[in-house]
DNA sequence: CGGATTTGACCGGCGC
DNA sequence: GCGCCGGTCAAATCCG
């Protein structure tokens, strides 16, 4: 975009704005005689002119910009939309198994409709601990009570199960499983939404500290995974850092999106292009 | 002693 | 039908 032309329009309003003020100045400051006067009033009337003469081509620049910037978001549009088709092809045509096809699937549900998606009652949420931490326990605010532990066959290590102790008034479960990828970081898988508040911090020692940014935590998975704690929302200690990743949930999927999208050169470059060719036309189109 | 945790057994879904 | 696997149950154990 043409940065030069919108800095120009904007020194010459301060120019004009300077204008019109020691004008009004000098017309203060020269009260008597009528010639000064009609000296002044020609004065007034050729700033006057420039200043509209100004304003018109202020205005075009303006309608020029907006023109512009219509062309940009026409582009975007069609990027986006490009990238939702690429993202089905990719959950659909890649050799996967079946399990991780049907998690893909349920990811691009996600993003086809995240108003409802949101609603949906799975979430999950990742815990920094010490690496040599073998407790699988993570302060999420509630309160939880333990009912299994397995080892699965895609992690060597074990999966703990949970209960909300305020079971079975409170239905919602969690499974907590140390990160293949990085073993000093808790994977906290919610299902269900708790029907209650948090109770008070302090009631039960835990080792794991709040939920963190899953892009700090896999910073090489190529394929984002949704990541929202809907939990603890009640608890002022909770709070700030869950209601960020709760509100952040969309565009944190955006952002992991983009993020992959602009690791890839190809798709660099093809955005490079499509944009750059967009503003060409666009000045080859328009006398600037 | 009561609540929480551990751990092996059991169950149901799914693929072959 | 069988085996695999994830999830759950429940008796045993632990701990404050």
């Amino acid at each position: 975009m043409d940065t030069t032309r919108v800095d120009t329009s904007l020194d010459l309003r301060i120019n004009s704005l300077q204008n019109c003020n020691s004008s009004a100045m000098d017309l203060r400051r020269d009260r008597g005689g009528v010639t000064e006067k009609s000296r002044e009033v020609g004065t007034l009337q050729q700033d006057v002119g420039i200043s509209v003469e100004e304003f018109r081509r202020m205005s075009s620049e303006n309608k020029k910009l907006t023109e512009t910037l219509n062309v940009v978001l026409l582009g975007y549009n069609a990027l986006q939309s490009q990238m939702i088709n690429l993202a089905k092809e990719i959950s659909t045509n890649e050799a996967m198994d079946s399990r991780k096809r049907k998690f893909e699937d349920y990811d691009l549900e996600l993003w086809k409709r995240p108003t409802e998606s949101m609603k949906s009652r799975t979430s999950v949420a990742y815990f920094q601990v010490d690496a040599s931490d073998t407790s699988l326990v993570v302060k999420d605010g509630y309160q939880w009570r333990k009912y299994g532990q397995k080892v699965t066959r895609d992690n060597p290590s074990p999966r703990a199960y949970f209960k909300c102790s305020f079971a079975p008034s409170c239905p919602v479960k969690k499974k907590v499983q140390r990160s293949v990828e990085n073993p000093s970081v808790l994977v906290a898988t919610y299902e269900g939404e708790h029907n209650h508040r948090c109770p008070p911090q302090g009631a039960k020692p835990a080792s794991a500290s709040p939920p963190i940014s899953p892009s700090s935590v896999k910073p090489s998975n190529p394929n984002p995974i949704l990541d929202f704690v809907r939990c603890g929302l009640s608890n002022p200690a909770m709070k700030t850092k869950q209601e960020t990743e709760v509100g952040a949930a969309p565009q944190f999927l955006v952002q992991e999106m983009v993020s992959s999208l602009t690791r890839d050169p190809n798709f660099t470059a093809s955005l490079a292009e499509a944009i750059s060719g967009a503003m060409l036309d666009r000045s080859r189109t328009q006398s600037w």
